[in-house]
DNA sequence: GTCAATAGTTTTGTATACAAGAATTACAGG
DNA sequence: CCTGTAATTCTTGTATACAAAACTATTGAC
């Protein structure tokens, strides 16, 4: 079955949304941009309705949709929610890891210590992805696998810049290690501490940069 | 600003989704809806869209917009998922709250305590509720908090009927004063376990209870 | 030069029309 | 009576039209 333009146009805005294509503030010319997409703008605005429950834009009656781009206190609180929710993911999946999931999780820390040593950004951050989503996935809880997911994808664009600090990825390294220990050990608690330790340090480093950015702009 | 239709119909859709008035599967009609709310189909089927960002709705391309209410199994998870959110906050909350909001929190749980002694579980469930949010709140973390309240929202139909179980009000009313206890102190983990603990044991009620309910339907 | 009022333009919200796909109903044949 | 096919009806998805609100530009008065 063909999919609704609706549907397809609100995945694009969605991600011209997460790239930074539109910024804070941008309004989303309806006439503008259903002529860019082709079609009339009846399947425009319910894309737009859907990235309005989604709080990527905000809507004021008759005035228009405005893009809402997460600032410094917002991205840090979600970073925090993230952590809360991968420690979740760790403490559940402790429980409930399987064998094959623990193998798969192993190798791919292998191949991110490979690509760290080649010094191959992509690889590193697919296998990064993967690992964590095989976490996700080991909780053995769709809807909070499904919630953490989510927030994972909505922080991407954000998650790069950890890697302008010297030396994050082999400490991300050291963390994977010690995530795979503690799963493996089944034990709840230090899973939770470690992957909340390990997202943390990505909410604080994002939350550095913005700050040393801030000086030097001064 | 008058409220576009668009909003208060979503709106009113989702509160008949929630308090069970559409049933899993029903199919939303959209010239009947748009009839009964008074309107044409297009804020109709903007507020459908709504609806089935937000997962209330599934929308079938050319076949229509079908209600999902959650099953047994997505419940459990969703609970197990408000447990961990809560802790979350918990977590937060003994590192951040102030003493304004711990005595409205010890007042929250006083007006608790005179519900369940007068046995008016509309004024029990009302305080409850503020005792929960104050923590949501008390987090510090805005983000959170709006997930918190979201995840809250979606599972309250569910909620009640932890009371069909002998002596819960007065269990949940010690489970209370051991999160106050615990945010008192300032002791993160004991708050955040404390509140997983008393979100995991209304999920457990519930599972407990459609259990039951099988057992005696079959 | 500034401010207010008015006129013109643009944009949004909603109603309606139409086409296509899905579902339902009716009819015919075995 | 059952099954298959065709016709009809219903529903959805999208296009377009129109009215109202918001925004912008222009003009006149002080």
């Amino acid at each position: 079955m063909e999919q609704r333009h609706a549907d397809r146009i609100a995945e694009q805005l969605e991600e011209l949304v997460f790239d930074g294509t539109f910024s804070d503030g941008d309004r989303l010319d309806e006439v503008r941009l259903s002529e860019q997409f082709g079609v009339s703008r009846t399947p425009l605005r319910e894309a737009i309705q859907r990235l309005a429950q989604s709080g990527l834009v905000e809507l004021i009656p008759r005035r228009g949709a405005f893009v809402r781009q997460p600032g410094p206190v917002e991205l840090i609180e979600m970073f925090e929610v993230m952590a809360e929710l991968e420690a979740a993911c760790g403490r559940l999946a402790a429980m409930r890891i399987s064998e094959t999931a623990l193998e798969a999780l192993r190798q791919a820390n292998t191949l991110c210590q490979q690509a760290v040593e080649a010094g191959d950004t992509d690889s590193y951050y697919a296998e990064n992805e993967r690992f964590h989503k095989i976490i996700y996935r080991s909780s053995g809880n769709a809807f909070l696998e499904q919630e953490a997911t989510k927030l994972h994808k909505r922080l991407k664009p954000f998650r790069r810049v950890q890697l302008r600090f010297r030396g994050r990825m082999g400490q991300s390294m050291a963390e994977h290690e010690a995530i795979v220990a503690a799963l493996a050990a089944a034990d709840a608690e230090a899973a939770a501490a470690a992957l909340r330790t390990h997202v943390a340090v990505q909410g604080e480093k994002f939350h550095n940069l913005m700050a040393s950015l801030r000086s030097a702009a001064e």
